[in-house]
DNA sequence: CCTCGCTTTGCAAGCGCTTGCAAATTGCTG
DNA sequence: CAGCAATTTGCAAGCGCTTGCAAAGCGAGG
């Protein structure tokens, strides 16, 4: 039998361990997995374990049947800060209880998820955690259908009923909408997201709502279709500002998408605020180190990454526990971006 | 025996294919593992194995002494496009030869390399892909002890003699000042990148080597050491713009920097380029979607992964080959952010 | 002090695969 | 057409681990 690679020679199995500790090696593996082992040998074991240094073969330990400790986190991308934020917090989490991260990246595998999915799961994972899938449907069927362990994440509104978590996302629109308002912003622009994705729709939706709580006319004008990255934006704030009548403020559906009105803005020697307030989604890190910093509404994006690492644990462990939908709230972050507009249109 | 996981029934194994195409099952392993097998029988094998769906288990084959197919990749972060740039080189590469992707992120194991390394090594990888180290040594030394492939990926400049792929950081930093040499300037401003890193040693080289060329002055007040972040470099672009004989260009150290001195000089009032030309470094995908465009000089990131990923490959296949370094091209890219100074200093 | 039920322990089997070895087959050569 | 080397093929073992099963240990009730 060949070694799987010229190794260093002392390579640690649960029979050195046993030896070491004078027990058989299925107390050894009691002691990893915490089935139940008398007090003393259990610790001779975790003793033997420290001193040479034991390391878990997780092949081994999946294919005998037990956990890979590994999950899978699927992504479109990673360049984009959103996603990043997600699988840090997820990471975090993970790191609490010693598994560890496969990253998918979907880009590679269009049209097949079906088969990809097939492949993950048989392969490696325990569980998949799939952030903002292309298409959610397809995963799902074939997740369903294995009965695999899954969480989804930002993807709401969906037809099915699938264990999921998201933000508030209709409630950050309202609140950020009604902020511009009580600033006293009358004509308010609003940039969405990609419109296929629900969590687009849903921030939409909550600035009509603030907008029609405030008695406010919805001037569908003031609303330009975006798609969550900064050069869309960029066009769309030139749209906006190429108005008749121009909106005192605008309100991007994320804050990549901010960034392109930031510059669309300076672009006509416009100054920020004064000239216009600029509001954004997400609150990513370079929301804060922008000049000025942007005003956004924060979606706990680390959090709902730790928040779908454990309920995707929870399945992992009870693969029968109840299916459950986590939202965590948004909340407005106030910064420099956003002030009264200059020619108060106070009612 | 337990199943995994109460995964769907139709597990297809390598029994089941070799059931199906009349063969034995080691036949089947020899056809997946490209060993002499008649054409016949392959023929047979490769269609049972289409018809059933076989997916191969990762685990029992690198168990049983073969390869896992998985890579593994460390970096710091991932928000920062650069890693992600990388990443996706590799991605690629992998792709092609479908080996897949495991990500670490070493920010949540700091200090403890080399058990690290012991215990990724171990488990799970065929080779390991380290992305600007932090601890190069540590790493190195556990590496090279336990003969396990790696590349380094843009960590140049080592004591050791050690498989890596880079960029020519000097070169680049040379062409971006006499870029802007040859536009007229003559006070050009330095940001550098984190100077514990060798490229970012090297590009600043490159700077000084570019000036001194050319018969310029050295003034180290036009130097701002920074560490590739946009927050320190927008107060590295206010430092140099506040001396009394400000620059009539700056040049970062990447992109990222250039951003923040953009901020800060469009925090002054002033116009890129035409009161200051900027220049960075990188060229991620958002140097060419802010405005102006961002001139950069170009250091391809994904060819670099896809390098590093090939060179790993060829290690682990023939653990004795020679230590190979390479060293890709930067370039320049010219767009829009740079210009002759207002006010020429022609000489 | 013996017996019963509970917990702790050890043994063996097996997860799906690769590969050394030997047997079977093939293709040549003389 | 026998005889030999060079393939091709199959069998069995084993990678490191988990876990069912049965044996052993233990405390308590009779």
């Amino acid at each position: 039998m060949m070694q799987k690679s010229p190794i260093s020679p002392q390579d640690i199995t649960i029979y050195d361990v046993a030896r070491e500790a004078g027990v058989s090696y299925s107390t050894v593996s009691r002691v990893i997995n915490n089935k139940g082992v008398s007090a003393d040998k259990r610790e001779r074991v975790l003793r033997a374990m420290a001193e040479l240094g034991y390391v878990a073969n997780l092949q081994a330990r999946s294919l005998a049947g037990g956990k890979s400790h590994i999950i899978g986190l699927l992504v479109h991308s990673l360049s984009i800060e959103y996603f990043d934020e997600i699988a840090r917090g997820v990471d975090d989490e993970l790191a609490a209880i010693s598994y560890d991260l496969m990253l998918y990246t979907t880009h590679r595998r269009k049209g097949r998820e079906s088969a990809y999915v097939a492949k993950v799961t048989r392969n490696l994972v325990d569980g998949l955690l799939l952030v903002l899938p292309r298409n959610a449907e397809a995963y799902l069927q074939a997740l369903g259908h294995r009965r695999f362990p899954h969480v989804l994440v930002d993807h709401q509104g969906l037809g099915f009923d699938v264990p999921s978590v998201g933000a508030t996302n209709q409630q950050g629109g309202y609140d950020g909408t009604s902020y511009l308002i009580t600033l006293g912003h009358r004509r308010i622009g609003f940039i969405t997201g990609d419109l296929t994705l629900g969590c687009a729709r849903d921030r939409l939706a909550g600035y009509h709502e603030a907008l029609s709580d405030a008695g406010l006319p919805a001037d569908p004008a003031l609303i330009c279709e975006g798609n969550f990255l900064q050069p869309q934006a960029f066009s769309c704030a030139n749209e906006l500002l190429n108005l008749a009548e121009p909106p005192t403020a605008i309100f991007a559906s994320n804050d990549v998408s901010a960034f392109g009105v930031m510059e669309a803005v300076r672009n006509r020697g416009l100054r920020i605020p004064d000239d216009i307030s600029i509001l954004g989604f997400d609150d990513i890190s370079q929301a804060a180190q922008v000049h000025p910093s942007l005003t956004t509404v924060r979606q706990p994006l680390a959090e709902m990454g730790r928040a779908a690492a454990r309920l995707l644990f929870t399945y992992i462990n009870q693969p029968d526990a109840a299916i459950k939908q986590i939202v965590l709230p948004t909340e407005l972050i106030i910064r420099q971006s956003c002030q009264p507009p200059a020619k108060s249109t106070l009612a």
